[in-house]
DNA sequence: TATGGTATCGATACCGGTATGGATACCAAA
DNA sequence: TTTGGTATCCATACCGGTATCGATACCATA
């Protein structure tokens, strides 16, 4: 008991046999069992993650910033993908919390109720990510879709554009993207102005796709002056589309894209898109789980906004 | 006990028991506890993962083929991110031990020997991923990166490059991007050709940077014919310059990455790549670790080689 | 000297499962 | 009827820690 005391730094141990212990425990090259700790302390040292994806680039610098918030908390970041598939993810999160995780970070304000009472009935924190639009079942960190959608359609009606259309990710899958769509859309509305076309990707989203349909939409209607992508990669293909046939993006059209990836900076053509702050969300969202596990702290705010940014070519 | 063995399926069960067991433990829902279950028994019920990146699209590949093949298998992947720092990578290791993991997954084949040493005595399958060039620990799949860079070189000389600069991360890092460099350095030298320009990246690679020094290296020497870029994405931001200065790529200039990213496919400009079974490298690593923790199953192969897949423009 | 407080330490009872070996009941064979 | 075997079930002892509370020693104060 006292080596338990010393090793972990819970007071009442005198100095030297403190010491006394540390030294023992380098020379046996103790190595404590978490397992046991969790098990019997009520404390336990896993954080579960639940993500739609991670061979999704965006998702994948969101664990990144994960893994480093938790540096040197002590805690293991346990994984899981639900590939967009609500049922997946209630089997997940049911998984994850019979690990009796420290706390859960789960993408997205939009679970099923059943999912909601799951996540409720677990009394550790629960922060969700990359949403603000919406209720969260105990805190939130992310961003306004919704927003995000306004701001760049309102962006593409002061370059002028007037006849837009869309291509994006099959709503059903992805409520951001729909969050995103729908703030364009009314914008739109706003402006008195609507979608010429709009083109809905089943499955992954990728740069072939949006190349794809970028040319269906074009040749559909070739005075089309902007399409508004759900994603980068997708608006990555219809810049190449552009590149291919020598049209002037800026020019004879413009092109919008969501998430501001790296690889958009340099794209010979000019891209609008929407920088997300997705590391920070992750490392953040740590930070938040953290501070919610601290028992007597002061409850932070149960929304945490960041800010996007919008990038316009010249 | 008896509630035990029969929710397990483990025997010596009668049928009605079996069915009262079961009912009972619907209807009060029941969720066993892992921890305890792991704490007790021999076999604990998480995987560890460690990789040195997650940022990078390649790795999250292979995180989201490790979550796949994990799916009913009923263990929990735990995952670090080593950032590419050695003493980090152990430390990692160290942690995910302790918490008596069933199994290890671990980028690489090059650990100094304290790691190797660790990862040895852990008496445990540990898979070694996305490498054979090399002697793995316990069983290690993945491909030869030496093989793959001499192949590529090889593929130049045959399209008529004769002038060579190569474009890379900087290789206290990487050690599979300099043993494709050195394959490629290797079937130079048999063809009698040398490299005349080099550049070596630190930090990360991005499309930026590898824009920005194709660049540079074209205006060193404008007789340079093929770049070999240690990766995609440097590949692509030299594709970029070629397109925004005009340059044919194919006729004045050969591009060559690696990865066979999905972006490179639809790429306006030809860009020679190589496609790398990254999801597959993740999926099967878990069914070798899984097949490592069957004690009287046949040994499978040590080393698992998987084929990359040479990708050139038309 | 008696009393009370503080610092330090250790015995005990869990946490929630699983391995083990014995207990019980039942049936067939001798 | 006795004996032995099989099927089923349960009591017990862990797994490796931590919470809790009591024990002890030591010191200052009345």
């Amino acid at each position: 008991m006292t080596a338990s005391r010393a090793l972990r730094g819970t007071g009442d141990v005198s100095p030297e046999t403190l010491k006394k212990v540390r030294l023992a425990a380098q020379q046996i090259g103790y190595v404590g069992n978490p397992l046991a700790a969790s098990l019997s302390g009520k404390r336990s040292g896993l954080i579960g993650v639940v993500v739609p994806s991670v061979s999704n680039i965006v998702f994948a610098e969101v664990l990144a910033g994960i893994a480093d918030g938790l540096d040197g908390s002590g805690l293991q970041p346990v994984f899981g993908v639900t590939d967009y598939d609500e049922t997946r993810e209630a089997e997940l999160i049911q998984s994850m919390l019979a690990w009796h995780p420290a706390a859960l970070i789960v993408a997205g304000l939009d679970q099923p109720d059943a999912t909601r009472n799951l996540l409720q009935r677990a009394d550790i924190p629960i922060v969700q990510i990359m949403d603000t639009d919406g209720d969260p079942v105990d805190v939130c960190i992310g961003f306004s879709h919704r927003d995000a959608g306004r701001e760049m359609a309102g962006a593409l009606l002061a370059r002028g554009a007037r006849r837009m259309a869309y291509i994006g990710s099959s709503h059903a899958l992805d409520t951001r993207a729909r969050k995103r769509f729908a703030g364009f859309e009314t914008r739109l509305n706003e402006a008195a102005q609507t979608f010429f076309d709009i083109q809905f990707v089943d499955g992954p989203s990728t740069a072939t796709v949006g190349r794809g349909l970028t040319e269906q939409v074009l040749s559909d209607d070739p005075a089309i002056d902007a399409i508004y992508y759900s994603n980068d990669d997708l608006a990555i293909g219809g810049a190449y589309h552009c590149i291919a046939h020598g049209l002037s993006v800026g020019q004879d059209i413009h092109l919008a894209g969501f998430n501001g990836l790296e690889i958009t900076k340099t794209l010979p053509v000019g891209l609008a898109t929407t920088l997300t702050p997705r590391r920070q969300i992750g490392s953040k969202s740590v930070e938040m789980a953290l501070a919610g596990l601290q028992k007597n702290a002061p409850l932070g705010p149960k929304r945490v906004t960041l800010q996007t940014q919008l990038l316009l070519p010249d």
